[in-house]
DNA sequence: TGGAGGCGTTGAAACGATTCATCGCGCGTC
DNA sequence: GACGCGCGATGAATCGTTTCAACGCCTCCA
């Protein structure tokens, strides 16, 4: 790409064709009141004649600081991350701010170039999924003087604020919602436990059971499934099918997975919710438009991006770990009469 | 939100510290072959135990420019809007560009926000959405020297390059499938032609049938409905249902819309494909997981969006109009036994 | 021994907007 | 008529980096 040649036209040009100073310019785009009205309208005038926009760079240089806020998330193709994105877009706007947004792809390299650009252009502060476990080039961050927020993942730090939704707790009112419809064997199709999410939901169901006086040992059979999409829960709802004993209802660690669930028990003819219940998590927006309505665990996605924002920009230099509750919404793939 | 306190660490307190001149550090910043391997040392050993950051506003003041394009999309949470930015992303990503995204939520004035953000903070180029039918302001942007590119949308000002889809053959090539499969009569579940995607879709439906040699105002019932989603699907499905002369398929605008009709169809008991054939638009990540798998029209989201960030790189400063073919993809709403 | 040439370093100018101490002018007051 | 006051406008200093002409030093060669 060529430079750009032609020379951007500055606060000088305005101000030598409007036969006022550079001062008195500077005073018309940020202190209109200060300047008579005749003269304001001239200058005015000459910043439409000549289309004049203010050089950032150098406004920015000088005021030292910019209401700008970056964001780190996994992958902006998510929807999970867009809805993050969208809740954290929106309260920005609120404050006047606005976002920088890049996706790391998992990968802490390039986690650490959007850090390093953003931190050079002078970001007020950053809000990030990390993609490791290991987060002190955050808080090195955050020593320098940035504001620094955790997405999706509770801080291991005290000195660094935090969002996250309890993953634990939303496992937990799924496998209750199946207890209370009278299920007492359990599959769950999950992801190994070296993710945290995954840890957690078997946790949350492990609750659950206990709660009700089940015995997790026999009660539950947990599946791990190397693919968490739609193929991971067929080859996971085969292994079910399979079962000598087989379990009365599924659980799925996301919705595309028990997408694939409610695809394999269609075709071995096993009626949803009546021959295996299914539960899915996320809430994804098709959730609601199968052919059998899935039962899903919703995550408050834009609130938790709202928030996020909001920490960014308080006030007081404290940190604050903040943890969403999950909601259940049940519809016809536990309830229906199918 | 309380302003940065601590005064960012500056070249000059490196170079005190490494006892070199400012230039000095710069060289080694920027050219570090040109600098004795033992200043450099020291240079950089002062460098990072001062944990210095270089400041880009001072930077990209002085050099006038910066690797960073802005886009502007409808919607950063529809899907359809997140795979073209992950396309333009990976191109940027190559060429060591960064990018800077947003959503107009389909407002103008949002749109004009962000626009002369971007430009205030000297960005190379824009790929933009139009909110508007209106793009005499994007074409002023691009007199004052910055690369424009319309997404999703062909150009009308030949000064302005634009990627986008042709709508016109995606709908023919649905409709052509069809035919070919004994249909000759069809419905169409369409959005109102003030929107420029639906007035395509329509002809390119149009097209098809006269190049069959069937007639449109006897072998096609379009039908109009106001939202293009699920729920509209369901309202204009029931319309067609209620039809004396029933038409044999439906082709839907979107897959949304398609979803509508598939529940719509299961309610009424009426088999698809052989009571009546559904092909969807967008091929969205679950149209293959459905109970029934859709067929549909898929868009070159992400290499729409490759293209667009390759034309803003591009060497030479002439316009210039990219369309896609969409591709039609043939599952079993179309060809399955059910 | 003097000069040429090259390498590494220096220091100051430049980018463009903001800020603030200062100045000029007109008007009212004594 | 002299003085003070206040409103507006001024212009130089400043932010931190890059760039580049100039300079000093060393080596090599005549």
């Amino acid at each position: 790409m060529p430079p750009r040649t032609k020379r951007r036209t500055s606060i000088a040009d305005v101000a030598r064709l409007a036969e006022v100073s550079v001062g008195t310019v500077s005073n018309v785009l940020n202190r209109p009141d200060r300047v008579s009205p005749t003269t304001r309208e001239r200058v005015e005038a000459a910043i439409t004649e000549l289309s004049f926009v203010r050089n950032g760079s150098a406004r920015q240089l000088r005021a030292g600081t910019i209401t700008t806020a970056g964001a780190i998330v996994l992958d902006v193709a998510n929807p999970f991350f867009t809805d993050v994105a969208r809740g954290i877009e929106d309260r920005l706007e609120e404050a006047g701010y606005t976002l920088m947004l890049a996706s790391s792809d998992e990968d802490p390299d390039r986690e650490a170039r959007y850090l390093k650009l953003f931190e050079e252009h002078g970001v007020q502060g950053v809000m990030v999924v990390p993609s490791g476990p290991d987060i002190d080039h955050l808080r090195t961050l955050h020593d320098r003087g940035l504001r620094v927020v955790l997405l999706d993942r509770p801080s291991t730090d005290p000195a660094l604020s935090s969002v996250a939704v309890d993953d634990r707790a939303g496992a937990a009112a799924a496998a209750r919602h199946l207890i209370d419809l009278g299920h007492e064997h359990l599959a769950f199709l999950n992801g190994p436990h070296t993710i945290r999410q995954c840890a957690d939901r078997s946790a949350g169901i492990h609750d659950a059971l206990v709660e009700a006086g089940l015995d997790p040992a026999t009660c539950l059979e947990e599946i791990t499934i190397t693919a968490l999409n739609a193929d991971g829960g067929q080859a996971g709802t085969e292994r079910v099918l399979a079962m000598e004993r087989r379990p009365t209802a599924t659980l799925c660690v996301n919705d595309l997975t028990a997408l694939g669930a409610l695809r394999t028990l269609r075709a071995a003819e096993v009626p949803v919710p009546s021959g295996m219940a299914v539960v899915g998590y996320d809430d994804v927006t098709f959730a609601g438009e199968l052919a059998t309505p899935l039962t899903s665990v919703r995550q408050p996605m834009h609130a938790l991006g709202y928030r996020a924002a909001d920490l960014l920009l308080a006030d007081d230099e404290s940190a604050e770990q903040v943890v969403f509750q999950p909601e259940l919404v049940v519809r016809e793939s536990t309830t229906g009469t199918g």
